[in-house]
DNA sequence: ACTATTTCTTGATGCAGTTCATTGGAGAGA
DNA sequence: TCTCTCCAATGAACTGCATCAAGAAATAGT
């Protein structure tokens, strides 16, 4: 394969996950192809670093992103992860313009297509269905957010440790349970608890 | 004022609104007042029930509703307040025509401008503008949501009380304490404690 | 293959927040 | 005016989870 050949095999993914929303036309297709570029990040390499301007929104071909904060005291809290096929940007510094407080770094060894917050609007301005295909993306982000948010106030460490398995179970052996532990919002040693509990009643 | 007038008035903050994303044409806000209907609801009246399919896209006109979730146990957890223009709606229901696991009711007597799952996609269709606004609407929801999953993983509940102090500090003298209670994640009993406290430092 | 670093486990102790029960107050309705 | 119901306050006992500490196991780097 040439060079070109590979980015055209990268792209595949994403045009199948626009063209589950909206069937795409040539022209929709070339241009996604120009405005989105190929990006290789190395295991904990830093996508976005606290205090910078958010100006990529990103596409998992492969790998695994992480979006955590950290807080006065030191801990990170993990607000999402995402793997092939996922999203992930802080979408209020990317709008808005201004200064992240959020990090995103690289768990695995991770390829991105990533287009620009610039090429972004061209991309709206030239072809209006991506309004659409993005509000749909959002509005999905949107209700995963929210069901995490329930859960979060509702449930124990417990309930909600069994509902990520549930829910991420492919994360499950593909991470180490400190970065599980700092999603579920719990410690480690907690977490190992939790596990030491339920190996023993099966 | 006829009938006409008090709709006309009515809609003037929802157009206000539309009109701080972008600019409107006549052709627009006429098919904004067609599709968005007013109706009142009573204190305490269910805007939606679970179990129903979200139908409505609600836009408060003045009054207070809440979107909470009640769970196995009989406790109620509250994922949302909504005031004068703010939207509210099960976003999850509304798009994927299923079965609401949440309840909207409202805290007080509320005028909503509300909009027809049907008639938002003929409103998408006619006028692909509104593509773009659901999407920054969506958008901003979704960074507010962002922030208070943040608050709720990486802060204890004194904390959650100073910050909606801060973010909704006109709901504090306009809601019952065991509301404010319910959306922070802890008991009426645990909060009034902590007011104590806070009292007694200054 | 060996060391260094990171990750996982386990115990002891402490605290934030819950649960249950009781009391007092305030607004709504007859 | 007198209930009746809803809401806030406070005490005592309890529990889920954190913290600190120390050792064992796994991984990565050279």
């Amino acid at each position: 394969m040439n060079a070109d050949d590979i980015i055209k095999s990268q792209i595949e993914p994403l045009l199948n996950y626009f063209q589950k929303v909206i069937r795409l036309n040539n022209d929709e297709k070339q241009l996604v192809t120009e405005l989105f570029k190929p990006r290789l990040y190395r295991k904990r390499q830093y996508v976005l670093q606290e205090g910078d301007i958010c100006n990529q929104f990103n596409f998992i071909v492969r790998g695994c992103l992480r979006m955590y904060k950290i807080d006065d005291k030191g801990n990170t809290h993990i607000l999402q992860f995402a793997v092939e096929n996922w999203w992930l940007s802080n979408i209020g510094s990317f709008h808005e313009r201004k200064p992240s407080e959020l990090n995103i770094d690289a768990l695995e060894d991770t390829m991105v297509l990533q287009i620009s917050h610039e090429n972004l609007l061209l991309l709206y301005t030239n072809a209006p269905k991506f309004d659409r295909i993005f509000r749909v993306l959002i509005e999905n982000s949107f209700v995963s957010l929210q069901k995490r948010l329930l859960q979060n106030i509702s449930s124990t460490a417990e309930e909600r440790y069994n509902s990520f398995l549930d829910s991420h179970s492919p994360l499950t052996n593909r991470l180490p349970q400190t970065q599980i532990a700092s999603f579920l919002g719990i410690t480690p040693e907690f977490l190992s608890r939790l596990r030491n509990k339920q190996t023993k009643k099966s």
